[in-house]
DNA sequence: CCGGATCCCCAGGGATACTG
DNA sequence: CAGTATCCCTGGGGATCCGG
């Protein structure tokens, strides 16, 4: 990207990391630990292979990542986030609490993976009833699976299939996401599809950050 | 810009804000306030007036500002960012620190404004004596000034001049800047054009908030 | 099949001139 | 002052091709 030019942060962040998909990369590789380029390719959906390939060397070559040829059995790259490139993480936090503002529009065409089901509980939601007694959500979206695991306060989240959860959630990913993000309510999540399976008072635990200035205390004095 | 088509927050975030220059007019809306077209552009150095003009129609297209015909002695148009718009300002805070680290360098051309001199104390730092006797310090860099006020623990800022400043730091942007955000030292400072005047103990109340991640070692590799 | 490299085409961005 | 209009060029999208 060519440069803004500008003595400020923000723009000399954007400098590095404000060319199209390169956040995206490093969420996924931030969501998803090292991987291979094919890894890459199929988190983000969309990306030509040669945007993606120039993407990863000027990513390396600005230090945000770090490519390492696998071990003999693997015999192929890996690509991972560096210090820098893990650094960005609040940065993704912030854009995609944000971002949860829009997810209630319908756009039919969109992808829909199993890692961005399971971020946002992780990221956008708390538990509100912290000492309560461990839980296990099941969330189904589009035939991606993701695992809720409440425990001790903290709200843990992994891909696939929960033994034997104490809730189900299945519908497509606007109605469990919209649910689990507080953009609507139970009842209109089961108008867009969604079936809930097992211990309903469990939904009341999640409770979805706020959105209004969850990380900045600004005065809205405008 | 054209969509990511996928269905997750930081996706969708960067479909409305991802675009060449958007954030940084959210910046600018932000530290200003509502703007005239010649004050954006004049706080957006290096962008096109029809590029400005495109983007302005696009964020209020998509509800991040507004556009409202100022009262008769004005007469023209200002800008001012909407609720949306001003829920970006955690997403510009954590853009900021992520971008502090890359600050070091100097970059001859960059321009520089009293806004993002301004901006950096208020959001970076914190005081580390909240308790202690208000403080007035005054940065000039490169021609623009600000103030920074320490009162009741908070760091506020403005720009301009203090009639009695208690400290006084002038110097290159690199210097004042790299100083106050824990870039540097005090004694490279110095090497790089900084002039300290007055009571240099304020300097330690200004503590730089922690950079999570990897500000540690630069890698020098480049 | 994986990990890209190459090619072509078009949309988006940059610079500047011009107008109400 | 507040934009439009224009021209040019780069960067991104899409498909295909190639070496391992």
């Amino acid at each position: 990207m060519r440069s803004y030019d500008q003595y400020c942060s923000i723009a000399r962040a954007l400098d590095v990391a404000g060319d199209r998909w390169t956040l995206l990369i490093a969420r996924e590789l931030l969501l998803q630990g090292p991987c291979r380029f094919t890894d890459l390719k199929r988190g983000l959906p969309g990306i030509a292979t040669n945007l993606l390939s120039t993407r990863l060397k000027e990513l390396e070559s600005s230090g945000l990542i770090t490519r390492e040829d696998a071990p003999p059995p693997v015999a192929t790259a890996l690509y991972q986030l560096s210090e820098t490139g893990l650094a960005l993480e609040p940065v993704l936090r912030a854009l995609g609490l944000w971002g949860l503002r829009f997810m209630a529009d319908e756009r039919p065409g969109d992808a829909f993976q199993a890692q961005w089901l399971a971020y946002a509980p992780r990221w956008f939601t708390t538990d509100a009833d912290p000492d309560g007694p461990p839980a296990v959500i099941q969330l189904v979206a589009s035939g991606e699976s993701a695992v809720i695991e409440l425990r001790g306060g903290e709200i843990h989240t992994r891909l696939g299939r929960a033994a034997d959860p104490d809730l189900v959630l299945d519908g497509p990913p606007r109605a469990v996401l919209g649910l689990l993000n507080g953009l609507i309510d139970l009842e209109s999540a089961g108008r867009l599809g969604l079936t809930v399976d097992g211990r309903r008072d469990l939904l009341s635990r999640l409770r979805p950050v706020a959105q209004d200035n969850a990380l900045g205390q600004d005065e809205a004095a405008a």
